[in-house]
DNA sequence: ACACTCATGTAAGCTGTTACATGATTAA
DNA sequence: TTAATCATGTAACAGCTTACATGAGTGT
């Protein structure tokens, strides 16, 4: 998987394993967190359900509107929830953008305790070795203070450490918890 | 600008107006801080290096090297600073990735004090809503705790939380200084 | 002999966007 | 009448990426 990429695809199938939709459903529940990942325009969600059917990884039910244009109603299959898992086990890729994590965290109610806590592990490795790399980085030009780099060093610090803080204090939270 | 859109474009400019460099100085130097924005593959940098360059908003020196390839060495025109300047002014795109703000950190000391200033402001300003859009978002479904959303919730305040109190102190700290 | 750094570049592809088109219903 | 919501979809394009091509020098 690219590096800057965000894998809408399976977002989408993630969210129809929680519950039938809609692609104008869709929509509007992200539109309502639309602060935290945005949500994606027609002419990428359409098209992707439309790639999802033609893999059998979702089925459609249409149900002519009432007074109301027809809705089409997708639902995951038993292979889509399979290609749901194996996505689910690989890792997020390094550098890729916060939207992907968070669409892990929106989905965690779709794939069992055990395995999202090893995401969240996961993340934390990877969070933590991004802080080390700044810090070390700090120190190396720790005299040049002309230009940027030393700002957006401390802006770097700034927001890993806090992240480091909250996958530690939910990683805690969670191992206490005993639910599904 | 597109939501999604990070302008490397101006990007690459701006770090032009630091100092001359080639594209391969270039990508070397965000080789350096890799994790902060990772550096630009070849095809896109080198596309957009020659497309500033018909533009007249840099200038080319080729220096043969001595047993070595030649480097082509590029140094921004006046035309260039306008540009540059201009795309400065105006606001990051609510929503982009983490990155473009980076960058503008980056750049720091390619703009004024002032303009920088201005620049934190605005961004302490969309954190700021973002933040609330969030708390708000929190409480109207305080009851629901199936689902990932109040645990994305969550990390998105503690993230935008961090942002505000390193924004607050970083323009407290340039306040009080009178640096150009 | 193989691989890696220096240095530039092209071509093809992926992921997503905006802008548009359709068509019916409801609210100002 | 104008606009907004419901609901789906297409076409064009922007902005990147990977993979490849070239070619010399340097290290193992």
């Amino acid at each position: 998987m690219a590096a800057g990429t965000v894998s809408l695809r399976y977002f989408v199938l993630g969210l129809l394993a929680q519950e039938p939709m809609s692609g104008y459903d869709i929509k509007r529940f992200l539109k309502g967190l639309n602060w935290l990942i945005g949500s994606p325009s027609g002419g990428s969600l359409y098209p992707i359900l439309r790639a999802l059917l033609q893999e059998d990884l979702v089925t459609v039910e249409v149900i002519p509107g009432l007074d109301k244009p027809p809705k089409k109603i997708y639902t995951i299959t038993e292979a889509g929830r399979q290609a749901l898992h194996t996505w689910i086990e690989q890792p997020v890729a390094p550098g890729a953008p916060l939207k992907a994590f968070v669409m892990r965290l929106l989905l965690a109610g779709s794939h069992p305790h055990t395995r999202f806590i090893a995401n969240l592990q996961q993340r934390r490795a990877q969070v933590g070795a991004h802080y080390e790399a700044l810090e070390q980085a700090f120190e190396a030009r720790a005299v040049r203070t002309d230009s940027g780099v030393p700002l957006a060093l401390d802006y770097g610090l700034a927001l890993a450490t806090a992240e480091l803080a909250w996958l530690d204090l939910t990683l805690d939270r969670l191992s206490g918890t005993d639910s599904t």
